[in-house]
DNA sequence: TATGAATGAGCATTCATTCAT
DNA sequence: GATGAATGAATGCTCATTCAT
């Protein structure tokens, strides 16, 4: 309810039944609507954080391969469920709760981009990127992807992305090479 | 009043008391709350779509050149001002208003697509982008653009984004260069 | 407006557009909304006096016959006009318009009334009814008619009433003859 | 609040208090305002019908008595209570609640019309009315039923109405006997 | 005299929250 | 623990009324 609704727009009515309790019931477990709804981010986060550490936790393959795993795994792991609404609701709602914000922060954005830091450098220095222009600022390794979570909630019905498409580019962006090689 | 606390937080008594009217007024020039914020994001946007173009229709310089112009212009035409809170709205509210979403992509996005990708077709000919993929998908040159907006929204009090930075780097990956030449 | 809305549910910028003035342009002419709901009953009343001293007026003809006259008038004047509505106001806001009650009452209750009476009276004494009754409680002579007015705005359009019909028998009953010559 | 104010002007704050719960528990019972109206009016109706069976039920009386014991009924269970209010409520709002209007009739009208005409009929066979015209018409037995109803409302303050002799009159007319003979 | 933009009190409706059972 | 009926504050919207032009 919160994910396609929005916070305010979502109804308690709504979460009650969906959860097949009495309205009154979530009282006994939250304080109130935010309690509930910071428990409900809380919750959907760790499913993230592990999907992330399987990747961080790949044995030694190319940086290559892993930014490819990676980029598989959130194609299909979060643009492919509804963990994609997740990110659009942190998007969408963290500017009016701080602690949601720092806790995604804490929880889930400086794993990822200590990991992408990790494998751009190592990308770096093996010269499989151009440069360490994605060290420095790992964001640009995962800007695409927020941006194929965003149009997705936004234009897929209007102009669908080429996820697959879109990634494969940005990889030959990072690494400078004019065409990827078939897999 | 919808930027900073979204569409369904906003009350109409406080839109009405900045706006300097009583609220009765709002109903004489807007049907209901929906086509006020509809309204509103209509008139936020144009500004920005004519900074756009101004820049599209720059005569000779270098794609580097406009690239650089471009992100100069959207630090502190966007960031620096309260416009980065019309693109959280848009990307908050967007999925629950299917108009909005539409008119944006129609109004702005696809305008700004096209100016982005004739950029990087003339920049992959010339040899200044490494590929065409950023032609192919020009929301790759606009994806860090995006992150920085919605980092400063989440995450600035927690750990501010050094934006220029980030935009240069950008401007490394995409061209592939080891460093940037001072400007 | 106020016939087919009722007083509460009309609405003053109706009435504006369809007397073709501004809506400021009501209040040079009537104190508010009572003022000129009022106003209208009053002078909506007079044509309703003007048709019932035409019947009150009529020459010496037998009470049967100024019987089937007023009746006839009143079908075609009344049932058949707007001026039903007007009826049908009265009633439905009478009750919280005191004053609207009591000019009504004044201004044609009584003439009717007494007009009936005087009829009834000379009926009696002709033999034309069976009794005095009518003479002593005339409202015995116009509750049809104001059956049909309300039957009309009520169940027109489920079950609509044979007004004529209705007429026929009801002076039939009031002779007390049990058929009445064709005409 | 609905008989003396009216569907519009009846604010459900005050149907709230006088109910003695919360405005806001109203809505756990009806939908809305109108629900509550149109329930407000089934339920009041009910016990009128009852009473219209009982009598109606009444085993071997004759046709006048049985007139006469209905008009007592009405006038002590209709105009001594307030359901003369539910009266001139329908009289008033069913022109613009079409629904209610039909639920009268369905419920109301047709059961007392049919009983009229049962009565009427039997009348007429056994001479007891001068001509079946009450029978094909069973309206003309009601009608000054509800002009008591409205004259009541209406004019009562001004010029009150002796409802008993109104009635004695109507059943001397219906009968055409010069005198009632006294009970 | 006429306008119509502006007002703001008023009201129906919603929904997070409470609490007796 | 669980319920769900009851609450009442909050808010979008309407519309009679005013008044500067």
């Amino acid at each position: 309810m919160f994910a396609s609704h929005g916070f305010a727009a979502a109804r308690l009515d709504d979460v009650a039944a969906r959860a097949g309790v009495a309205k009154g019931t979530l009282y006994l477990y939250f304080r109130d609507k935010e309690a509930l709804f910071e428990a409900l981010v809380r919750s959907a986060v760790s499913p993230l954080l592990q999907h992330m550490s399987k990747v961080a936790a790949a044995p030694e393959i190319s940086p290559l391969q892993a930014l490819e795993t990676f980029f598989a795994l959130f194609a299909k792991e979060v643009l492919g469920t509804e963990r994609k609404l997740l990110l659009r609701l942190i998007v969408a709602e963290g500017p009016r709760f701080p602690a949601i914000a720092e806790f995604y922060y804490r929880e889930v954005v400086t794993h990822g981009l200590r990991i992408m830091r990790a494998l751009a450098e190592r990308a770096a220095r093996e010269g499989a990127f151009t440069s360490d222009a994605a060290a420095r600022f790992p964001q640009l390794i995962v800007a695409p992807l927020l941006v194929a979570v965003l149009w997705d909630g936004l234009f897929a019905r209007i102009d669908p992305l080429d996820v697959e498409g879109l990634l494969r580019a940005h990889r030959q962006v990072l690494t400078g090479k004019p065409e990827e090689d078939a897999p």
